[in-house]
DNA sequence: GTGGTCTAGACCACA
DNA sequence: GTGGTCTAGACCACA
């Protein structure tokens, strides 16, 4: 449920970062479920451990997830974070389209990929 | 015309390649114009002349500026870039509506946030 | 692998790009296949680290190595820039006998100097 | 009869060096004839004098042109400097090729270069 | 004055 | 440990 695209730029971490909240987000990983251990998935992935706990750490602090000590990581139920995620989603679309204009993209053009994307997906 | 953020988490020389690029394909620096020396330039902003260089390279090497020795850079006529530009941004906006789409925003939530945007700009 | 000559009037950051380009076309270096890092070959040529870093940025950017951070720099598999070395060729090669043409070899002279070159490798 | 290309990347003073080269070794610029004067020549590419003044010190010192104090620069009756010319044409023809063979480019296509080259010329 | 190369060395993010 | 960014400063070719 977890991959890594290498020739991606994002920092390893932030991948498994955004990985589970997209699956925590999306309820394919309900509340109270319990994570892979930060070793069993460093191997599954043949990461660094670090960098797995560097991920849990984050989506701990953002309130993702729960730990239970001796136990493990357990998904938390947090409607909230749902709001963020949108929140960050529309400033990082303002952003784009900031730039698009200042490159004299127009507004149709905009559309047009949009409604691609979207179509994609009704057809699924 | 040219500032840099120290807050942006870009690094410098990109905020400078990006800012020239956009400078460059406005139309606002015109073909066969001079643009600042590194020296210049480095002063201006207060940072170190290697930095400017970088940028200065990088232009270069994308065809955006030319230099000719003992003499100083000067922007390119080369219609190419916008074009790389162009699908640069298409690309970038694809990938954030699917990212859009697997947390549940709607087609016309896009819409509205694109609206906003270009409405923005009408106004001036 | 990896040598510089300091005789030599091109700077040592293109003399090790091109080196890398050569052993990676000629297969040498396979694809996936770690490179040294930064620090190392800097130590064993007894050069600047900076000097290195700029050589890899250029390889990285001509799509000849790619880079997982923290890990370090790797081989890409990429089949395009061997056409893209060809080609540079040709056009020097051409341009070269057009001087030649200028100052009045003729064809013969030309061929006798390949094919000493040419039995030179067959030779090995 | 001289000119420059900006966007070559030999500096200016050896483009000029060249060009009076093949112009007396074509025998264009006849012996005992006089060149163009510093001043005259960078005025008329609207270059920098010293530039005009280094190429002309090489161009003296490689035995091309001798100067006649308060009189200007002649071209010399030297036939010697054609042979360094075709020498280090030969030389840089060699280094080619050996490129050429360390990327895998085949003697057969080296010839079919060569061939389009001098048939070009043929039909002039 | 103009750009280009290189060294020395610091500091940072990432794994 | 790995690469990436940046500063400070020197030195060079070129115009």
């Amino acid at each position: 449920m977890i991959s890594i695209d290498y020739q991606n730029r994002k920092p390893i971490y932030e991948q498994i970062v955004e990985r589970f909240q997209i699956l925590i987000i999306q309820g394919i990983l309900t509340p109270d479920s319990q994570i892979p251990s930060v070793r069993t998935l460093a191997m599954d992935l043949s990461i660094n451990p670090n960098t797995i706990q560097k991920a849990y750490a984050l989506l701990e602090q953002q309130g993702y997830i729960y730990p239970i000590k001796g136990r493990g990581n357990f998904v938390a139920h947090n409607e909230h974070f749902i709001q963020q995620k949108r929140g960050n989603f529309f400033e990082a679309l303002a952003t784009l389209f900031k730039k698009g204009i200042e490159i004299g993209i127009t507004q149709a053009e905009c559309t047009r990929v949009m409604e691609a994307e979207y179509k994609e997906v009704s057809h699924d």
